[in-house]
DNA sequence: TTTGTTTTGTTATGTTATCACATCCGCACA
DNA sequence: TGTGCGGATGTGATAACATAACAAAACAAA
């Protein structure tokens, strides 16, 4: 799925959801797709800077928190940076594959928990996996 | 498995693999298993200053540095926070279930992924799952 | 046009983490 | 005993990441 496409989607899903996808919001939304790997908020910035001389810290992570919460971008925790998700809003959290070599990230999705298909060949030497919720007693 | 118990295993843990269990990295694992929460870098700084005028960052962070690699502790990466591993040195990766409302961690371990136990009762409502290593292409 | 709501701008500050270099301490070896 | 070495810790500075609080602007509905 190339840029152009994501992009498309995004628009689309935000159409069909009533979620706002202004300027500001898209222009995020291209530098996170046009990274093809993870992003660091500080260096959006300063690639938004180039265009509008305004932009502060909180522009760029408002923008960031829309483009999550729309689902269209992904926080890496371990990283502390952003990916785009080629999947314009669906349900399933997202299961990551981090190249630590090339950066480049593939997002899988599972039916269910355990049955995320691994990319081909992709050998795992660390794995991030925290569960958030309500334990039995605080339900 | 109570405090006095997890350090004598991360004594025993030490003496068997040659890692060296100094007095300031014992007093940070200390805090850490008598949080019984997930415990902030900062937070146990101000504590080891109680003891010790000259903590500054670096202290701590070393500190922790070394029980991670030592598989005495565990980062919780979407919380910029720290638990105490309860079984020093295991080989599995460790699975983290939080309860968001008692901050509550249970760590369980999978033979293989996807067959990790879910704590009776306990109900996810946000997922964090990163696999770092080497894509196909580079390895 | 008025009014209320959402978005963006702006300043400041809070929080998390590392760098670089100095000093100390335990240990092996002369 | 002294001397050198390496790992651990002390110290000051700063980098990197993130949010609070309030003001102004844009927008949509009435
Ligand atoms: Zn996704
Ligand atoms: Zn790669
Ligand atoms: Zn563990
Ligand atoms: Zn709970």
């Amino acid at each position: 799925m190339n840029e152009q496409d994501i992009l498309k989607d995004a628009e689309r899903h935000c159409t069909k959801t009533g979620a706002r996808l202004t300027p500001l919001r898209r222009r995020v939304l291209e530098l996170v797709v046009r990274a093809d790997a993870p992003v660091k908020a500080y260096d959006l910035l300063s690639q938004i800077d180039r265009s509008n001389t305004s932009a502060k810290p909180p522009t760029v992570y408002r923008a960031l928190d829309f483009l999550i919460n729309a689902g269209l971008v992904h926080r890496v925790e371990a990283l502390n940076a952003f990916v785009a998700c080629p999947q314009a809003g669906h349900g399933h959290a997202a299961v990551l594959y981090i190249c630590e070599v090339c950066t480049k990230v593939t997002e899988v999705q599972g039916a269910r928990p355990g049955q995320e298909h691994k990319p081909e060949g992709f050998c795992v030497t660390r794995s991030v996996i925290e569960h958030y919720g309500q334990c039995m007693n605080c339900r």
